[in-house]
DNA sequence: GATGAATGAGGGTTCATTCAT
DNA sequence: TATGAATGAACCCTCATTCAT
């Protein structure tokens, strides 16, 4: 009589397993609300490997955002708008910003829950700080370029832009339950996703443009 | 030696010292990090009380959301804006909002929490709903003057602005954590603060108003 | 403005209802199980009264099962049957503890619950012993006058058969729920309530009465 | 100094044990007056494992009359009088129903307590219905067999008479501390028990048995 | 490496009881 | 006398975590 082989002893898949088990249920529940029995009934992993593998549910939560956050920052690909002329290389980088999110939804609630952790998990990541570091640039690279041709005001903030496209692009995402129930309309069907992305790069463009008024002020200065 | 002052048997204020130190205590922890212990500890009031006025904890953050919503829209006041001019409106309007936040910042808190939950306890608030009812009405009729005096663009949709200046409003708030590890920056010390009222009403008028290029292909068709 | 008067301050009727109540409460739900809340709210009385007539809970049950047996025992009416033939003395004794039950249907799980605690709150109350007092007396009555007349048996113990009619009498009625659901029979709708009823009568007449056989043997000793 | 003796891991016997603890104590106090920790702590168990095994505490309550009532009908062993001539089989079925209770004494404050609940957990357990299944039919086969032979009485009604000899057996058992106080007599000892026994198999025998007088109606219709 | 069993510290909730008016 | 407010001690149950095999 063989004994059903529940899966073959392999660290590293079992690993994968519960960082995507804990990924889901930290991003339905949050970290408070997740139960880390939950999570290694759907990884079909025993509990005690959560402990061996990342020490704490704390510890696990860390991992979890650390590769979430990851994740987005590689969907993001933000480089590739340096090789774009300014104007589109706004827009791409608006839509990429918003696809990346659509496509790693986790990261919103992830993201939420770790804020009313007052970010504890993420400071103490010296890997995902250094993952943001080149994107303040890319979009200085855009603004800069883009105000050298005249296409784009030459005061904007990056910060303050980047801060701004990352609101416009998620927080209708991270909040659409309340939305739907205030504003009595569902903001997450795909018709209205569409509809939204358009809004915002629109958006985007007619702040980072400089109008025919723009122009006139700025030769008179 | 002293005996420690008991509060006076009023059950309207004990109810309001709970509402308070609940408020507190779910913005800072969330729903699922709150302790009832903790808040009855911060209410000087008995545990039991809690039970007693709000009848589970979960009852208790229906009462804390919808007295927060309330009083964010009372603060909003949006109702103001109808009798000014589109432009001053639009402006006025943001400004309301945003102070809204900055007056009432537990409500941003609040409201990650109520959304991981999927808006269960305000769904469940006539209340509320009806409290947001007049707000699209009024952005509706702020686009509608401008659209008509020429100054802002005939086809913006009123649901897409609003969502979109709340975002502007409350995300850089509700993720003030992990926007200052990412970007290196805190983004609420008052000067960022100010700063940051006037990149939005900036983004928002942009957004709203006609330019000449606007104009003319309006005319164009 | 006048206010509603509650009741009038009447503390003999207010007693008399918080008692009511309580023989209820304690009757369905067993001392452990029932509530003095509850037990307040259906008397329509403040709770604080509770104490105040019967100092605790349970002094309150103390005098809810010394009314209980009180009132059992004046349903009971056993002394009527010293006045009656032995056989049909015996009977009606019979039929008038049975309908003792039927009419005070509360005194069983009252009792229940009273074993449960081991008759603690019985062995205080003076009043109840004393009430049970005559009962043995009515059963040894009856049996020597059925003796000396010949149609009863002689060496009967009054005891054990008083103990056997209350048995047969109650039994049923305090497992109705178990019974019906093992022996798959409701014995407590009315048909099966008077079978039974004819059914104990049945039994302790063929009990005690002498037969052919027992005078035959008992002349020959 | 000894470490304290840990029990080794061994989810049968820690079962088991718990089982044992709560059989006792919800014999001793009743579902609603027992406490989950007292019975932790009797089972020298953690309270957890409680719940691991037994899910609530209703749970526990359910398994613990499951096993009650089974091992009640074991001791019953009813099925052997249906090998014994009906007189003998009678009087054997009376002894044995007897000792069962006797010898699993905890079942009646159980099934006390199970039908202040209205018999609640019964009702769920299809095991315990099954257990009862054959025990009408015992008894029907004995009625059945002494009336062909003419020793008992064609007319008795099965139900009627077991729950007479159930109730003879067991309410002076379960009623014994409130007895023992109306009746000041100790009904438990065990010289008083050994006579209970003998009236009781005695009043059943007089029941069933065909008396001449009863021979003589018989004829006579 | 992997697992089922076990643990202790709370978590939310309820309850009998008392206070203050 | 009567009441609503308040209290503290549990009570049932859950959770993150560790042990023992």
């Amino acid at each position: 009589m063989t004994k059903p082989v529940k899966r073959p002893r392999n660290s590293a898949q079992t690993k994968e397993l519960i960082l995507a088990a804990a990924t889901a249920e930290f991003a339905r529940r949050g970290l408070d609300g997740a139960r880390v029995d939950q999570i290694a009934k759907r990884a079909r992993a025993n509990k005690t490997l959560i402990y061996t593998y990342f020490g704490s549910k704390d510890g696990l939560f860390q991992a979890v955002i650390e590769r979430a956050y990851q994740e987005l920052r590689q969907a993001q690909r933000d480089l590739i708008v340096r090789h774009l002329d300014p104007d589109a290389g706004m827009e791409k980088f608006v839509r990429l910003t918003y696809r990346a999110f659509l496509d790693n939804p986790e990261i919103i609630p992830l993201a939420s829950s770790e804020n009313l952790h007052r970010a504890r998990h993420l400071g103490k990541s010296k890997k995902i700080r250094e993952l943001f570091d080149p994107l303040p640039e890319t979009i200085t690279d855009l603004l800069t370029r883009g105000a050298q041709e005249g296409v784009f005001r030459p005061d904007i903030d990056p910060i303050d832009l980047y801060v701004s496209i990352v609101s416009l692009c998620s927080y209708h995402i991270s909040n659409q339950y309340s939305l739907s129930v205030l504003l009595k309309t569902k903001l997450m069907i795909p018709e209205r996703r569409r509809q939204r992305e358009e809004h915002i790069v629109d958006m985007v463009r007619r702040f980072v443009c400089q109008t025919d008024r723009d122009a006139a002020r700025q030769k008179s200065v």
